[in-house]
DNA sequence: ACTATTTTGATTCTCATTATGATTTCTGGA
DNA sequence: TCCAGAAATCATAATGAGAATCAAAATAGT
């Protein structure tokens, strides 16, 4: 689906491997990827790009606006695709499954705080870690939600 | 101010280096620290600790309870002494400054959109990134609210 | 103080990410 | 099309945060 025009109005250059990346971030079943992920599925597919251009491309889509840079806890960088609909992460710890959500509510609260603050808020991230639906073993939850 | 019965309290035998460790977090000046700030400054206090057991220590305190480690934007981890009122922080991209605030209504609207989606919560990060009001140039907040 | 156990600190190791330098691929004009 | 210069890529090396090692030192109970 992703083509040159993507690139071109990122400000990116045409080239095989950012097209590649690019279009292994839309097709993936998996949608929150490390570089490594990315990587992986690049040799899976007989693509022979690098390690080092999977980070180099990864952060110039970054840069450009084409995806979206997330730390989890816990280790490495994890990149998604950028649709342009904002939206905060659940983390499941157990099997390490990603939910998203959006929460009008809360986004409104973060500016009425910031404002309050006289502090300009230019991004920022939210992330509840716990454990999914699937994986709790009781159907009750035991962990106080702090 | 920290003695041995707040080791002894944490389950953690009485060690100079945890005392030091211990005393510097609650009498810096500065409440959000790398590991390395800390190392940096307990040589300046002419402590002979190493970072090792710096790094060693503030583990030791997380999971103990004493302190919390959290993942701001762009590298390192911060710790900051566990005074056990929760709360979120505000980062000034510009100058550094980490802001600590508490808003009910969000930590109340976690808890339910992770309900809705049958997630058990056990813990959450919420950071907002942005430009304070002593390093806004204009009086102006120019970036849109994401 | 004596001894068993724990902790420390210098160093090494790991692993994610970035920088480097050589090589290849584009690009745009002759 | 051919060629120079620019830009991108690749393999590899370097970096930096943090964890693992292990002999030496500190601790706690007797
Ligand atoms: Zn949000
Ligand atoms: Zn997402
Ligand atoms: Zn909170
Ligand atoms: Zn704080």
């Amino acid at each position: 689906m992703p083509d040159k025009s993507d690139l071109k109005k990122a400000g990116l250059k045409t080239t095989v491997p950012r097209l590649k990346i690019l279009r292994l971030l839309e097709e993936s079943s998996q949608r929150h990827m490390t570089a490594e992920d990315v990587y992986r599925q690049l040799l899976d597919a007989d693509e022979d790009i690098g390690l080092a251009t999977v980070y180099r491309v990864l952060t110039q889509f970054e840069g450009a606006g084409l995806v979206i840079r997330h730390h989890f806890e816990g280790g490495s960088s994890v990149f998604e695709l950028n649709e342009g609909k904002h939206h905060d992460h659940m983390v499941c710890v157990e099997c390490g499954e990603v939910f998203e959500f959006f929460d009008p509510r809360i986004e409104e609260r973060q500016n009425q705080v910031a404002a309050e603050s006289d502090f300009c808020i230019d991004d920022h991230s939210l992330y509840l870690y716990g454990v999914c639906k699937g994986m709790k073993k009781n159907g009750k939850c035991s962990k106080k939600t702090v």
